[in-house]
DNA sequence: GTCTATAGCTGGATAGAC
DNA sequence: GTCTATCCAGCTATAGAC
C-alpha cells in the first residue's frame, strides 16, 4: 500500500509475498475488501492505544503532535482515505474509528483547558483537535510530495504554542522539575 | 476519477465515454500517465486563475476560502495527489504547480499583512497560507468520509479571524462602503 | 488449511490497414 | 485520425480434491 497504493494490493501478490497461493488469502478473507477492513482495524486499535498512552504523558500536546507527525503512519492512513472515497463499507469503519480517535483527543483536551489557561472561546478543544490533524496531516503530505515552502514558519508557529502552553521539549523519562534523591 | 478514483481510469472506458475505441486514447495520449498529467495541468491552469482573481478581490482572505472549501475540487485534487504519491513524474509536476499556487497566496497575503495590522511574527503570510490550506483541505476531506465531530467549532474560528480580518461576508458585486450614485 | 484447476473478466500497449 | 486485430498480462473469485 505504501510503495504502490491500494490498488496495486491484489491476492496474487499478497500471496506470493507470504510464499502461498493466491487462493489462500481468499480462504482467509473472502473479498480484499474485507483484507482492507481486517488490516485497518488492526492498526487502527494499536492506534487507539499508542494515542491514550500519548495523552496520558506529561506533555500531552507535545506527544500528540509528534504522533500525529509521523510520515509511515500518516502516508498509510492517508492511503486508506483514500481507498474509503471509493468503498461504502470501508467509508463508513473508517469515519467510525477517526471519531473515536478525536473523541480521545477532546475528552483529554478538555481536561487540560483549564491546567493550561486556555479560553474556550478563543480555541475550544473540539477546534484544536481539528487544528492539529490538519496541520500535521497537510504538511506530512506536502513533505512526501516533496514540498516545502511555508513548512518552517508554520512548524515554528506550532512551535511557539507548544513552548507557551507545554514548556520545553523534554525526553520521555525526565521530570518536569529537577528531582533530588 | 471521481467515482471510483484514479486506478479506474482505464483507457477503455475513457474511450467508451468518448464514443471511441480504447486505442485512439493511447495515440493522443500514449500512456495513461500522459493522460492524467494533461488532465492535471489543464485544471491546475483554470485554477491559477481562479485563485489570482479571488486574490485580487475586495476580500482576497475569505475569496481564498471559499475557494478551497469547494468540495468537488478538493476531491479531485485529494486523487490526484493519492496518484502523484506512487508515479514519480506527477509528483513533479504536482509539486511544481502548487508551489506556484502557494507562491502567489504568499505574495498576496504579504501586501496584505501592514493593511490588516498583522504582526509578521504572530502569523507571517507563509503560514498563513499553509493553515488555511490545511483546515480546509482536511476538513473537506472529513465531511466526505461522513465525519463532523469538531468542524463546527473549527469553521467559526476560521469566521472569526475572516470577520476581524476582513469584516462581514459581502456578495461579489457589493462595495466594501454604500456608495450613492 | 492448502492445494490444483479454472472461469471470466479487465487492463496497457503495439502493429498495420485504410 | 480512426479503425481492426492482437498479444500478453493481470485480476477476483469459486469448486473441489487431498
Amino acid at each position: 500500500m505504501l510503495e504502490e497504493g491500494y490498488a496495486a494490493v491484489s491476492s496474487r501478490r499478497v500471496a506470493s509475498k507470504a510464499g502461498l497461493k493466491p487462493q489462500l488469502v481468499h480462504y482467509y478473507f473472502r473479498t480484499m475488501d474485507d483484507l482492507f477492513l481486517a488490516l485497518f482495524r488492526r492498526r487502527a486499535e494499536v492506534g487507539l492505544q499508542r494515542q491514550a498512552r500519548a495523552l496520558a504523558s506529561a506533555q500531552p500536546l507535545r506527544a500528540l503532535w509528534e504522533y500525529s507527525t509521523d510520515p509511515a503512519g500518516t502516508a498509510l492512513t492517508m492511503e486508506f482515505i483514500a481507498l474509503a472515497s471509493h468503498r461504502k463499507t470501508i467509508r463508513t469503519e473508517i469515519a467510525h474509528y477517526a471519531e473515536r480517535f478525536r473523541a480521545a483527543q477532546i475528552e483529554a483536551l478538555s481536561s487540560l483547558t483549564e491546567r493550561y489557561g486556555l479560553h474556550p472561546d478563543t480555541c475550544p478543544p473540539a477546534a484544536l483537535t481539528v487544528l492539529m490533524t490538519s496541520i500535521s496531516r497537510v504538511i506530512v503530505m506536502e513533505q512526501a510530495l516533496g514540498m516545502s515552502t511555508g513548512h518552517a514558519e508554520t512548524l515554528a508557529l506550532v512551535e511557539q504554542h507548544l513552548h507557551r502552553l507545554e514548556g520545553d521539549l523534554k525526553p520521555p523519562g525526565t521530570p518536569r522539575t529537577p528531582q533530588s534523591h
